[in-house]
DNA sequence: CTCCAGGGGGCCA
DNA sequence: TGGCCCCATGGA
């Protein structure tokens, strides 16, 4: 097993020169933000576009009028993203909040102490849609943790599963190795799931992966 | 046709 | 806790 937290730092360095800046999270506004946080869960970004694109057409980029509508109808307008009748109740679970108890502020909630608590409280909010919301919209520096990581640190070797039990386990791996930095989180993160969704799929394209190197077993 | 995507919640042992 | 099932569209 691999403990050495020297190959975090240098699986890094090598995914930055071969990829360069992602410019992370890809959003206009903090709510565009979240919304997007949400409308991502096990769907891709790709159909996430499309809904995010059709909100701002349809004037739903704001908290008011988020709340204002019926479920059925922000239902029918993030329809291509997937789960839509989840996601709707999900994203009004989450403008119900801030317009109730932080007078729609969102600033005002996003730099909460106890943000990560507020956040998991939220009925459609886990561990890895708090963290992207911590660190892409509260900007403080926590490491987010997806399928594509964990299946990343498993294949180079470490004693993670593709299972969201490791979620913390994995976690551990990163702020060992890793100055609590939030740009680098930002970056590393965006890096991870460029890499996973390119070479580090299921089915996984080692033979042209440019970290091979720093895996355990190519195929 | 099948597989899977920038997850989360409910239920049960 | 951890395993299993459900949610659902759209692209490859």
């Amino acid at each position: 097993m691999i403990t050495d937290s020297l190959d975090l730092r240098v699986l890094y360095r090598k995914l930055y020169s071969y990829f360069g800046e992602q410019h992370w999270w890809p959003a206009d506004s903090k709510l565009e933000m979240i919304l997007g946080a949400i409308l991502t869960q096990n769907t891709s970004w790709k159909n996430v576009e499309k809904v995010i694109k059709n909100l701002k057409i349809k004037n739903l980029m704001t908290l008011e009028n988020l709340f204002k509508i019926s479920d059925e109808y922000l239902a029918e307008q993030i329809r291509a993203s997937g789960f839509y009748r989840q996601k709707a109740r999900r994203i009004k679970n989450f403008v119900e909040i801030i317009i109730r108890d932080f007078k729609g502020d969102l600033e005002l909630f996003l730099s909460q102490e106890d943000l990560y608590e507020k956040l998991i409280r939220i009925s459609g909010i886990g561990r890895e849609t708090a963290d992207s919301i911590i660190l892409y919209a509260a900007d403080k520096p926590v490491f987010v943790i997806d399928i594509y990581t964990l299946r990343i640190l498993k294949r180079m070797g470490y004693d993670i599963e593709e299972n969201k039990k490791d979620y913390t386990k994995a976690q551990k791996l990163f702020y060992r190795s890793l100055k609590n930095d939030v740009s680098l989180f930002k970056e590393y993160h965006a890096l991870l799931v460029l890499l996973g969704k390119q070479y580090c799929k299921k089915s996984p394209d080692c033979k042209h992966c440019p970290v091979q190197e720093l895996c355990k077993k190519v195929i």
